[in-house]
DNA sequence: TTGGAATGTCAACAAGGCTGACTTATCCTG
DNA sequence: CAGGATAAGTCAGCCTTGTTGACATTCCAA
């Protein structure tokens, strides 16, 4: 627990105090809601979700992953993430391929429809991204990626540092 | 779209590029499994979810909120709100008064048992907020809330907004 | 050649969203 | 004061997305 009285910071710690970290808290949880609400909306309808999306910007960011690396991405069970694959291979939004080296693995990799799906989610989410940062300007920005880098579990760090400076 | 050669801005828009947007998209994702961890854990086994958890942390901010008004803060439907308001009742961990001027209305409150585990949530919330914060010092922390804010609908910005300010 | 790893699949279940229909109680307005 | 609007609660049924557990297949590697 922290208070403005207690420490040896004094008056440099009062961004640390309960009431600060609560408003942290509640800005986490409206802003999500703002951050998916866009490719939810494009979504329902579609017999796709979240979890789609999830699966799809994955699978794009890296082509030819395997089911056990977008697993331990998504931190799901391979039973739940199945499912979702299922449907978009299916569909003909994801293609599998059998491994050239080892052959039990599957490599995935998004099709000219689900590249299109792709685009048309993340133009939505990046948009409303944009608009933020713009508000916001460069240096809130990088505030702002600081903190959340901060905030994540260490797997999650290290698939996002993975992920971070690859172009696609 | 946004590319590091067109516009105007040239250097100066360099933080509005795809990539940098999607960073911020992917570090959302990421960061937001580690928000929402440890109160998970903790409720797990428990019987109750993340539901519950939203529900107790907005009646504890909002003590004699109507359902009405958490309704309109949570953004589901009254079954859906209804379904862990019951439980939490039944449980003895939310008290239900009729309205004093409108007996149609229902004045939430924790008991004793609820905020206690309000306060075992929180505490577990507030402290990995906490260490992000620190990590990440007190300009990263204004970026990151303006970011965030910049970020919600309106109608959850307002919301937000009306929480913001009140001492609890 | 056998053990274990990677994948896939079946079944069953739970949480937590949703819609639609309906009741009850209360309030407000014409 | 009658009737419509509002607040809340409830029932039934559906969907998505998560979970466990059990099991088959394939195939690499020691």
């Amino acid at each position: 627990m922290v208070d403005s009285q207690s420490g040896q910071g004094g008056q440099a710690l009062l961004f640390l105090t309960d009431d600060q970290l609560r408003k942290g808290i509640e800005a986490m949880f409206f802003a999500y809601r703002g951050f998916t609400a866009d490719p939810d909306r494009i979504l329902e309808g579609m017999a796709y979700g979240r979890a789609h999306h999830r699966a799809i910007h994955f699978i794009n960011r890296s082509p030819g992953t395997t089911v056990n690396n977008l697993l331990s991405i998504l931190g799901v069970t391979k039973q739940s993430l199945n499912r979702v694959l299922r449907s978009l291979i299916e569909d003909g939004l994801v293609e599998s391929r059998v491994g050239k080296k080892d052959k039990r693995e599957r490599h995935l990799f998004l099709t000219e429809k689900g590249a299109l799906l792709e685009r048309e989610l993340s133009d939505a989410q990046r948009e409303r991204m944009r608009a933020a940062y713009r508000a916001a300007g460069p240096d809130a920005v990088a505030g702002f990626r600081h903190v959340l880098e901060a905030m994540m579990d260490e797997d999650m760090r290290r698939h996002y540092a993975t992920l971070k400076d690859r172009q696609v």
